[in-house]
RNA sequence: GGGCGUGUGGAGCAGUCUGGAGUGCUCGUCACCCUGUCAAGGUGAAGGUCGGGGGUUCAAGUCCCCUCACGCCCGCCA
């Protein structure tokens, strides 16, 4: 039907006749002469249309509007240099139509087929299929497949074998809330959609299939967030005969393969690698963005002799103070300061202190009056301030002052704009806990999964405080989201039983969930590990958007639902009827 | 489940604090003019349940209450 494609035309073109087609972007219509800006997946070409020299296509063109497809015959002419273009990538030539053809007509577009919209973004999902022939969103698309590309040839020149999973799989009630899918062949009872293919990947390797991954949809019902779905892709890893190190390296050849070849920056490999208690105590959270400074610092020591009823009180109950300081942040309203406060309060603080460092050693600050010089210049000197910074402390359990100063950092590097553009700073957060305690179940909980090989005493250490025993689990972070979550895995079914055992699963239960995988063990199972890198938040930093419907083709709106084509929806009573269910009225 | 924000011709906004005629801006749409534009230009026009419901008031886009949709965050996410 075409001959070329519009983006690629250029000065070397000059002369030949060519036939393109694509979309109507912009037309320009001066009475004897039209121009039309013809747009497909690879560009757009300036076709220009003369009522005298080609009444036919000039008829035609006269009938065109944004987004009519069309296609187009003519010869490639070099542009006069007066009306050279330097902003179109073909704009040293335009094509002279000498045929115009109307392949389908378009309704007005609800919004503007333009990079840079700013269309109400409910709208741009109801019309995907507009939003995606945007430039920018077929850039993003495009950039995501090398991604996957990359990922498939790394891993294949690695030796690793692309095997599937089921989709439909067995309900695990450990984890995030599963989808499930009712059985017409077995009433009553219900598949689950994969959180990920965990088990499956472990029988993998007991099967001796030593290198596999896969590139599987995930699935999990649980609220949304900017860099959650419900469904999401993730790269999944697994090795046999191996140990964190081995893990570790091929994930990070992968990384520097991936921004090598798809993004043509070179980053350093190895990652730094900081223990999960090192990176709460810097930084407040697990996922530490290195990007800046403005880490978390204990001002206890500051305020021993302290007056000040609030801090005295947290203290002597074993709290906390804890505070970062935030460059020049001295010129910070009042009101912003409300506004952090009730940031802070959200996230569990009782109130948030600010001490604002002056000339001469003065501070402004409500607590002023309770705050003598010593402490005034203990704390500049611990926090290496200087006149016009910010200091925020938050007087709490410890747990509770680092999220919250975590959560601040995060806000005011951004909001103050602290963050250096193209930076890629990896780490890996390593030696997690192995246990978690949940306050609604009143049990511990895996941190990572149950499958989680523990770290070397951990039997003993779980006897005399159970938090403190630690995982052989590592995740990667890269400016501050997690990438990837990986472990170690049990190979042994004592072991596994041990755990099942701390997490309040006893043996029957076990084996009843469970059960197909301590079968397995019972083969000679080698040892394994993998890693589970998220496609979509790896598309998402590297597209340099901050929102995972940027990168996916056809994502859910943040409420979980599909404008598109409105699912979810509610199901005829025949469909019901056949999988014996039964609404109840909601 | 909770907090915050947004909702005004087809699109994006201003107007809401401090009530006074659907007022304004940019884009789009339609008609006409125009042979070198490229976000074309010119002239003119059409297009509105101000998300929905209720209330206060002589009078509500604006104030109050309820509600819906969307977004961000907390909870949740082995």
């Amino acid at each position: 039907m075409r001959t070329h494609r519009c983006g690629e035309l250029r000065v070397e073109h000059a002369g030949a006749e060519v036939t393109i087609a694509g979309w109507v972007h912009h037309r320009r219509d001066h009475g004897k002469v039209i121009f039309i800006d013809l747009r497909d997946s690879s560009g757009a070409v300036q076709v220009v249309v003369h009522t005298e020299e080609h009444p036919e296509a000039y008829a035609a063109a006269d009938r065109l509007q944004r987004e009519f497809c069309a296609l187009i015959r003519g010869r490639v002419d070099r542009r006069s240099d007066a009306t050279i273009n330097p902003k179109m990538a073909t704009g040293e030539i335009e094509l002279k139509a000498t045929h115009v053809e109307i392949l389908s007509e378009s309704e007005t577009p609800p919004f503007l087929i333009e990079d840079g919209v700013d269309a109400d973004e409910n709208l741009r999902l109801k019309h995907r299929y507009l939003d995606l022939r945007r430039p920018e969103m077929q850039e993003r698309i495009r950039l995501r497949s090398r991604v996957v590309k990359g990922i498939r040839d790394y891993l294949d020149a690695e030796g690793f074998l692309e095997i599937e999973t089921p989709i439909l799989t067995r309900s695990t009630p450990e984890g995030a809330r599963d989808f499930l899918v009712p059985s017409r062949l077995q009433p009553g009872t219900f598949f689950a959609l994969p959180q990920s293919p965990q088990l499956y990947k472990q029988l993998l390797m007991v099967a001796g299939l030593d290198r596999y991954y896969q590139i599987p949809h995930c699935f999990r019902d649980e609220d949304l967030r900017a860099d959650r779905a419900l469904e999401f892709s993730q790269l999944d890893l697994e090795m046999s005969f191996v140990d964190e190190e081995d893990v570790i390296g091929v994930t990070e050849g992968l990384m520097v393969s991936l921004w090598r070849d798809v993004l043509g920056v070179e980053i350093r490999a190895p990652f730094p690698r900081i223990p999960y208690q090192e990176s709460l105590r810097r930084f407040g959270n697990d996922k530490p963005d290195l990007r800046f400074a403005m880490e978390l610092t204990d001002v206890a020591s500051v305020f021993g002799d302290t007056t000040l009823g609030i801090f005295e009180r947290v203290l002597k109950s074993g709290g906390a103070l804890q505070a970062i300081l935030v460059p020049g942040g001295g010129a910070i309203h009042h009101a912003e300061l409300r506004k952090l406060e009730q940031q802070a309060m959200e996230r569990g603080a009782k109130g948030l202190a600010w001490i604002i460092f002056k000339e001469g050693g003065e501070i402004d600050s409500p607590l002023a009056k309770h705050v003598s010089a010593a402490e005034r210049g203990a704390l500049s000197k611990t926090l290496d301030a200087s006149a016009g910074d910010l200091a925020l402390i938050v007087a709490d359990t410890a747990s509770v002052a680092r999220t919250v100063l975590g959560g601040l950092r995060n806000t005011l590097a951004r909001d103050r704009g602290l963050i250096p553009e193209g930076e890629w700073r990896f780490c890996w957060v390593v030696d997690p806990p192995l246990f978690e305690w949940s306050d609604e179940e009143q049990r511990y909980m895996s941190s990572h999964h149950p499958f989680t090989q523990p770290q070397p005493g951990w039997e003993e250490a779980l006897a005399a405080d159970p938090g403190s025993a630690k995982a052989r689990a590592y995740d990667i972070v890269l400016n501050g989201m997690e990438l990837a979550s990986g472990s170690i895995r049990i190979h042994d079914r004592v072991m596994q039983q041990k755990v099942f055992t701390a997490l309040g699963i006893d043996e029957a239960q076990a084996q009843s969930r469970f059960g197909f995988l301590l079968d397995a063990f019972r083969y000679g199972p080698p040892p394994h590990g993998g890693v589970a890198p998220g496609i979509d938040r790896i598309a998402l930093q590297m597209a340099g958007v901050d929102n995972i419907r940027e990168v996916t083709a056809f994502p859910k709106a943040a409420s979980g639902n599909d404008p598109l084509t409105g699912a979810p929806t509610p199901v005829d009573q025949a469909q019901l009827d056949e999988l014996g269910l039964r609404l109840r009225p909601v």
